[in-house]
DNA sequence: CGAGATCTTGATGAAGTTCAAGGCGCGTGG
DNA sequence: CCACGCGCCTTGAACTTCATCAAGATCTCG
């Protein structure tokens, strides 16, 4: 079912996400007794991860590849509520059963602790829970800038707004803000860009090409993107383009 | 400017949110230490507590009323992205500026705290930090409610969602779990109601005159509604109706 | 009672969806 | 190696839903 996957790391001190993840603020001895119940997961990309409702014995972050969190009605209308990229938590202390469909966009790789030790760990060590506390409380934000891209942005601005954060995020991994030119893969396929912004991959396919003969992007392939001049992109992203960032 | 609102409550003991708010998991040594850093501020039905970007030097929580977090773009267009209730925490540990307006929709009680002794405190005492992970893991979850209603869901779908979180939220005061006949105020204008659920307030009208015209609410003035049938609304709402609450 | 805020309803039009057809890229098997 | 099939993407045409503009109704409060 899983064939080797990207081969994980083992030791805690060389993991890549070990800066960022809710481990981030562990000491040696903190690091070592999660090392002790921490294992590895991997999936395909393709594969469901967790279905809405399913018990779930394990919570932990992703180490590579990217997730989508998605919430589904009963007639097949899919929004996409979290895209999980390396670092980020999966799972809910306190909770037994998964609230959304978790399912990988590719490879992946997690980093699982069974839900007891750690949920028994973090009651004793403020270190996890309160980074988890500082996670939880940028992923609210994350998903409040999201709900005014859903309310009131038109399609060519939220695909503009999706492509920023994408460029954005990739950008910042090498260096420090993102402009002028930015060269990226998106991660999404038109349909799951059209889940995350409650659009048809119709839709979303027509502004990809809309942006591509005004020149705000240039594509290479389906998923190759090259952004000439970022300001311009976040001017179409209808955003505030005085460039601060939450700190 | 702050003429006497509701006359706030001076105890913790007495605090009528005492046992949903950030200060829930405190013992009595606890309450006697936030009791000496509170104090309370009113605000006017209309009036806004905190422009977003404002510098704010405290965070508290929602003793009596209503206030909305709403985020704007240049061109004036606003999207709700949080509804206050009592017990709800306003503010961040950790950011100094405000992310987003907040205003009073009703007249509003806070218990304020200023934040660095607020931080400190927290750093001190897991109640207080854990019950707070509690709230936002609570909130993260709403937004992720609210997103599929945004992206997904049609003009009369979202009208009924709206509908029904107020009923059973209402309801959920009361008793158990709301069902056959439930009555409640609205909280919004429908202006409001068209920023929480990214409509105009002409389509709101409309929408909402079309359920009265369909017997699925029953209206008593603008603000007064009767839901004679809870899974009715429930359906025209699009969700699951197997009523699952989460836990 | 009157004035301003809030809400309703109608007519029109634009934005996005739906349905449909076809193209591109890639791996598989002949 | 090429053809075929399949997943993914693009484009077009007709249609639906919601926004916009506009007028008037109702409520609320001094």
């Amino acid at each position: 079912m899983t064939k080797h996957a990207k081969l994980a790391p083992s030791a805690c001190g060389e993991c890549p996400i070990r800066h960022r993840a809710v481990c981030s603020k562990c000491d040696a001895d903190e690091l070592t007794e999660l090392e002790a119940i921490k294992y590895y997961r991997s999936y395909e990309a393709g594969q469901t991860i967790l279905w809405a409702g399913d018990q779930m014995g394990f919570v932990g972050s992703m180490v590579s590849g990217v997730a989508t969190l998605t919430q589904t009605m009963e007639d097949g209308r899919t929004q996409m509520v979290g895209l999980l990229l390396p670092s980020d938590f999966v799972g809910r202390p306190g909770r037994d059963s998964a609230a959304y469909n978790v399912v990988a966009t590719s490879d992946v790789v997690m980093c699982c602790f069974r839900k007891s030790p750690f949920e028994d760990m973090m009651a004793r060590t403020p270190h996890i829970a309160h980074r988890l506390l500082q996670m939880t409380l940028d992923e609210l934000d994350a998903a409040r800038e999201w709900m005014l891209v859903l309310g009131r942005k038109t399609a060519r601005e939220k695909i503009a707004s999706l492509l920023s954060i994408i460029a954005r995020r990739d950008a910042s991994l090498g260096l420090g803000v993102a402009t002028g030119r930015v060269v990226f893969d998106l991660p999404l396929t038109r349909e799951a860009m059209a889940d995350y912004l409650g659009l048809t991959l119709e839709t979303v396919s027509r502004q990809i090409s809309a942006l591509r003969k005004d020149g705000v992007i240039v594509l290479d392939g389906k998923r190759h993107v090259t952004v000439p001049d970022m300001d311009r992109l976040m001017d179409e992203a209808g955003d505030d383009n005085d460039g601060g960032m939450l700190i």
